[in-house]
DNA sequence: CTGATAATAGAACGAACGTTCGTATCGTCA
DNA sequence: TGACGATACGAACGTTCGTTCTATTATCAG
């Protein structure tokens, strides 16, 4: 990896955490230049645009969610044990592993009512994780943990409302119960699956 | 109520339109003074600080939240009934009430991380209304509805989760079943709590 | 009707933003 | 090591933002 590209990555991973707490849009090229020790125009001309910079913050966020988050998982046995990984550290490492919780509940309400190249990207990400989870669960029940006739469509909503209420609760109000309350929920969702 | 007064409400009503789309910060002295007809200057005399302009969005948004939802439901019998008033209206008047949804999950995200009087004021009313739910959910245990030992702060965040979930899969995936499947899961919630 | 007061407009401000440009410095490989 | 492209910098641009100031118009009680 050459200079620029080892410059680049410092850039986009500081990006990340100022971006996870202040979001994508507030997120100035000033402030990051200053974070990462250069100028402006030399972080600057790494991205030729702000809108790529965000794009390319989305982009680190979700190959860092696989490195965290899914690949951990997959070495997991199939099936429910997968479903518990996933959920585990979602909970645990992947809303700690930057200072403002899951960026991803941090900007989608940034990005929802505004059309572009990075809300196109958030939403593939998340209906890419959505698949991840229908098929997980469809496995489950391929392997007779969860019953035959699961909605998967209405677990996978379940277990999104799950984490966004944990990232609501935990965030906004503070919560410190916040994460047993959501692991309860998620104990009970699996349960019901049975 | 003076002509004073009046112009302020609608400035604040169409202010709340905005925020509730492009948030808060976004929502621009100048668009809003386009939106409304009147100079910067003539608009911003009223509230002397753009921290002041979003509070008072707040406070119209809370008003109007007690007024669609809340008030009405007071009128239903106590107990589990109400509960239900509580989220239906929620789902159906009041997501639909502002062009973005719900504003407190527009906003939340945007404010969870910047203190201040206007997140002071959003975390009050959060809890405010939690406090009010969970109320419901005592009330349906005297009542026999609800089971005796019911977790009442578990059931609370259940249903934050159910809204925060219907919120970010109806508004950033455009899902169309979202409103069938927040109410599923409700039903489920009810269902658990007998 | 009239005068005090409130409400609004217009112009301008300083600051912060994304972006451009010319120049200097650094890394890399012949 | 020398040279050339890659990388970074400083200064400045045009815009947009919240905010202030002053002048003008509308409101409403006496």
């Amino acid at each position: 990896m050459g200079k620029g590209e080892e410059t680049k990555q410092a850039i986009v991973d500081q990006a990340l955490e100022l971006a996870s707490t202040v979001g994508l849009e507030k997120l100035t090229i000033g402030t990051l230049a200053g974070a990462t020790g250069m100028s402006k125009s030399g972080l600057f001309a790494h991205f030729r645009s702000k809108e790529q910079l965000q794009l390319q913050v989305l982009v680190q966020a979700r190959q860092r969610f696989i490195d965290i988050v899914i690949a951990p998982a997959l070495k997991k046995p199939r099936g429910e044990a997968r479903l518990r990984a996933i959920f585990e550290t979602s909970v645990k490492q992947w809303e700690e592993d930057l200072p403002g919780g899951c960026i991803f509940h941090a900007v989608s309400a940034e990005l929802d009512d505004r059309p572009g190249p990075a809300r196109d990207y958030l939403v593939d990400t998340q209906r890419d994780f959505a698949d991840t989870l229908r098929r997980a669960a469809e496995i489950a029940i391929e392997e007779g943990e969860f019953r035959k006739g699961l909605d998967l469509d209405q677990f996978v909503f379940e277990l999104g409302a799950i984490t966004a209420g944990y990232h609501h609760s935990g965030r906004l109000l503070g919560d410190p119960d916040a994460e047993q309350r959501a692991r309860d929920m998620f104990e009970g969702l699996l349960a019901r699956s049975h």
